[in-house]
DNA sequence: TGTCTATATTGACGAACGTCGATGTTCGGG
DNA sequence: CCCGAACATCGACGTTCGTCAATATAGACA
């Protein structure tokens, strides 16, 4: 994902307090980008699941795995799951009766990344 | 800041769907601490305000760089200003009539190796 | 002193978020 | 075929968030 774009560059003719640039900035759909995927990882318990599911052999856990140490209810911890997911650092894997979730490999490297280079 | 810190394992005699550990997970604490940084960032203004402070030479900018880009009001640009200040990414020095706000060096560094080790 | 300019603060409002209880769904075992 | 277990979805509630208009503050300059 490209993160230094096109950006609409305004004349930089007016104000005197202005310094010039060096580089350009992102550009804002890259932003929003980054910033949803900040946002799926903005949590306390979101991070811990992260943390947990990465600790487990494999990185992968079930949701029997993360309920008691994170002190949350079911319901709870599968809406943060599902937040995960739909922001790519998690999948899902039905076996049986458990629901394994997995780490996206190089998912959080990615995204640190990006943070680097912003 | 240390990353992985003791965390209160409980007993892992139950449950025949859980993996074993290959280290701990997070400590809550710092789990917390990550999310409060994350969320400072988790924002497609406040990340395009990191880029464009960045951008500019001696990575410092004054509010008046800062408010035609975004297409923000003055007051809710100050107000993102000071979610990243309070947040550790950007200091600010009034020269004048002017506030300069700076990226403060390896923040977002700090923070991406942390996302690394979650 | 008084005015203008740049920025900060306040108060308010709608939207999004985290959480839970209740309920739905799916699978394995008797 | 029915029951129980694991997980997902729904609906609701209180809180937090992003945004703005209005106002306050602080510095430059005449």
């Amino acid at each position: 994902m490209p993160v230094a774009e096109l950006l609409p560059i305004t004349d930089v003719s007016a104000a005197a307090c202005c310094a010039p640039l060096t580089k350009q900035a992102i550009a804002p759909s890259d932003a929003e980008t980054v910033a949803r995927a900040l946002k799926a990882l903005a949590d306390p318990a979101r991070v811990r699941i992260v943390s947990i599911v990465a600790s487990h052999v494999g990185q992968e856990a079930c949701v029997c795995d993360l309920q008691e140490p994170l002190g949350l209810s079911q319901p709870t911890v599968s809406h943060h799951l599902k937040v995960l997911m739909e922001a790519g650092f998690l999948t899902r894997s039905k076996r049986g009766t458990w629901a394994y979730y997995a780490l996206v490999p190089g998912s959080l490297d990615k995204i640190a990344d990006l943070l680097r280079t912003v």
